[in-house]
DNA sequence: GCTGATTGGGCTAGTGTTAGACCATTGAGG
DNA sequence: CCTCAATGGTCTAACACTAGCCCAATCAGC
């Protein structure tokens, strides 16, 4: 709010944790935003390593880590490697809002409303190629396509395309980031068929916005989609 | 585009550099931000390297670096510190854009557009305390009588508290840090009378619409402000 | 002038991390 | 069955980083 906010902002802690703890954030970050599905498996260590830039030993030590927690499961020999595990797991809303703490649960929220409005907004000003509006109607429709078990997934996907769609590589990271914070909190939500239908028209929306290129609307279309979910969780917060 | 960019996105490397270059690249946006202004002082080195998570040995290597490269005048003894020397240099834009890298510069401006403009989006749905209010219209008001000198480092100041009044550290965060990565670029362009008015009005406008509590206003507000920056500099991107 | 608190400057021992080599296991294909 | 390529498992020497300590310089206040 005054003067020293901004001093604690910049002058933050440069690292978030020991390169351990970093990597295994980082690969918890791949498993949950789905970006290797379950049932596939990490890219062999070396490359891992070379692709997080780190040394294998460390890399070793997190997908260590994630396997005893039960995320990862590990295969020796050649067709070997490290599987994922994890299936999103329903969890207690209340529970979770405990262990990240109200302020943080309340930060990630405005985070991501902030970060995918401002994405929709950009790629709706930005002037679609025939081969992006392609992309954007394609992973809407694998999203209503999708069985139980992959919509989590792929609506991760499909929210995540839109700032991929920008080009901004900053943007897309930041998504990304959001979506990992709130990734607990969605699963954590029951998937009604009434809820599911609601997000399925405010999916239609918000890709009709940015196909028009509106940037008003599809900013409207966002936010009136994440508010929902966030009001639901907001009411934990008191 | 396709599936395989969201590993690279969110397999990318953990760590930006070593604790050096990570520091040096902390203090130097702290530096550019005017977060610490010319002829202020860092924090003394055992304060700041706990609020940075680093040892004193790594974080004088950094200020020894940016001491070296005319930032800092480093002075010891009691009323010594690290004085900041650094005055923004306008430079050539064209230079400075291809030191960055075209690809770069295109990512960073996108990336502010969408932040800022989420930010102010949120700011302006939340319902504003009259203190924040007041810390808003104050952060205009120091800007319009700012001195030239201080016009950059004030202008910079207007922009982040927008972020910070959302109470999201992690917006603030990528506020700043947008803001960050564009800074040479700005420093670059000249400050005519008539783009100072301009921009006078224009800000005056962003504050109003989040005052009235009109998201779509406020977005549209910042996303012109910040296209008319962008647009002068993207013309230097063929 | 002295003095003492504050600050930068520098050293050392211990821990974290890396690079690179080599070993062990697996399973498809000959 | 054997072979061999791909993969995880392990070790070691070198380097990066840290924690903690003590030294050196400066200057307001007595």
């Amino acid at each position: 709010m005054d003067e020293s906010a901004r001093l604690m902002t910049v002058l933050r802690p440069v690292r978030a944790g020991n390169a351990f703890e970093e990597t295994v954030e980082r690969l918890l970050q791949a498993i949950k935003l789905g970006v290797v599905p379950p049932g596939d498996k990490l890219p062999p260590e070396r490359e891992l390593a070379v692709q997080l830039g780190i040394s294998r030993v460390t890399l070793r030590e997190a997908i260590r880590a994630l396997s005893d927690a039960g995320y990862l499961d590990v295969r020796r020999g050649r067709y070997g490697g490290a599987f994922v595990t994890y299936k999103p797991d329903p969890g207690d809303l209340q529970q979770v809002v405990a262990e990240m703490g109200t302020d943080d649960v309340s930060d990630a929220l405005t985070f991501r409303l902030a970060v995918e409005c401002g994405a929709a907004q950009v790629l709706a000003a930005s002037g679609l190629t025939p081969e992006k509006e392609d992309v954007l109607r394609r992973r809407l429709s694998d999203l209503n396509e999708a069985p139980i078990e992959d919509y989590r997934r792929l609506d991760t996907a499909f929210h995540l395309s839109i700032a991929e769609l920008t080009g901004s590589t900053l943007l897309a990271t930041a998504c990304a980031d959001a979506r990992s914070r709130v990734s607990d909190l969605l699963n954590a939500i029951p998937m009604l068929q009434v809820n599911l239908d609601h997000a399925a028209v405010q999916h239609q929306a918000i890709v009709d916005a940015i196909l028009s290129g509106d940037p008003d609307a599809a900013r409207r279309a966002v936010s009136e989609h994440l508010e929902g979910t966030a009001a639901l969780l907001r009411a934990f917060l008191s």
